[in-house]
DNA sequence: ACACCTATGACCAAATCGGTCAATACATTT
DNA sequence: AAATGTATTGACCGATTTGGTCATAGGTGT
């Protein structure tokens, strides 16, 4: 084991054991946050005893910061610049994040929850290792949408929102459902919103 | 003061006072809970010492049991049968919640997480308080509504759907914008959600 | 049998928990 | 001004929980 090597044993797990870890600590994070979430709390929901936790990363402030950087480097993996199409690009965004968040369900809510609490020690180390960050949000998936698509009266910000919104909605919402279901249910949501911001001629 | 009247010290605080305690309860305890905030993450909110909150509630659970029937009590006093066009029950929906926001912030937020969090000993008091309630949720308010206007592939919890998460979506990002303004940019969403959920015939 | 590493529960001081209480501050009555 | 009743307060309580340590038990390869 190399000597400054402290997440060393745990990349040595088992891919298995290590996303049942990741997935337990995004999930009691993103619900109660970084203070009022416990290290107990995370070993709990895994079913391991609390000191593999603090030999896994050293640190609670360790632990949520490699599940930062972690979450950061998973997202930009998968992010890749979208076509000219505004609902294709959604429709390539909304995969991105399915495909994802099937292996970590709890990562998105994790994320929003990190930059929302202020006033905690690690804030700044957080934002360090985001402004590193080169994928920016959804900036370089829609870096190439023709906006000339839409009607006069809708500006892009509108149309961004309702879109994420109504599938923020349909993420919180979802149950049990499998990821075929949840993809027609969306691009039903999709087409419907395309409806009212295209032009006529745009919309086949 | 009333022998068995524990609220009593509460009640004849000036309505002020009382609504920045209740504000600063409803923030604190729907971010993290009943289990996770203490009784001094309140109190520090609100500006009084944590001595105080005991003597206007008893306990914490009293608080929290308080809040929760005094949230029950603001939203039944509100609710109304609304009329038969879908879009102005929104309307009269939305009106209603920013109207309640506007003097309790945190409300709803508040509202949302009392029934999500599951295994405290006080779940059991909250359901008996809920089931009690007569107005449960957006029931009366679109008893009324004409679903013929819709387009036959448009079915009831689509629309609800996307309307409820544009209204959840605008509010969580709302910040410092006066009440004039968020009604007039949530009607040009719903006007937007209009178009394409309505028959022809129905858009004016 | 050995060495090497991981997993684990008992354990720690320090902080925080929900809750109490005697003392103070304050307004009202006499 | 003195006396009275109440509201407010910070100091304080035992109990629990906190982030974190560590010696030991357990497994694996040789």
């Amino acid at each position: 084991m190399g000597v400054n090597d402290i997440n060393a044993t745990f990349e040595n797990l088992s891919e298995e054991k290590r996303n049942s870890i990741i997935n337990a600590a995004f999930s009691c994070f993103g619900k109660t946050g970084y203070k009022k979430t416990s290290t107990s709390d995370i070993a709990k929901a895994v079913g391991i005893p609390k000191s593999s936790l603090f030999k896994y990363f050293g640190t609670k402030r360790g632990m949520y910061l490699y599940l930062f950087q972690f979450a950061c480097d998973a997202v930009a993996m998968e992010v890749v610049e979208g076509p000219e199409d505004f609902f294709e690009c959604i429709k390539l965004a909304t995969d991105i994040k399915v495909r994802v968040a099937a292996r970590f369900p709890g990562m998105f809510d994790f994320m929003i929850s990190t930059l929302e609490e202020k006033g905690t020690d690690i804030y700044d180390d957080l934002k360090a290792i985001n402004d590193k960050r080169v994928d920016k949000g959804l900036d370089v998936i829609f870096k190439n949408v023709d906006w000339g698509k839409f009607k006069p009266g809708v500006d892009r910000s509108v149309a961004l929102n309702a879109v994420t919104w109504i599938n923020e909605g349909y993420g919180r919402g979802k149950k049990e459902k499998d990821i075929k279901t949840i993809c027609a249910d969306l691009e039903m949501y999709m087409n419907l919103l395309k409806q009212s911001f295209y032009k006529e001629e745009y919309l086949k």
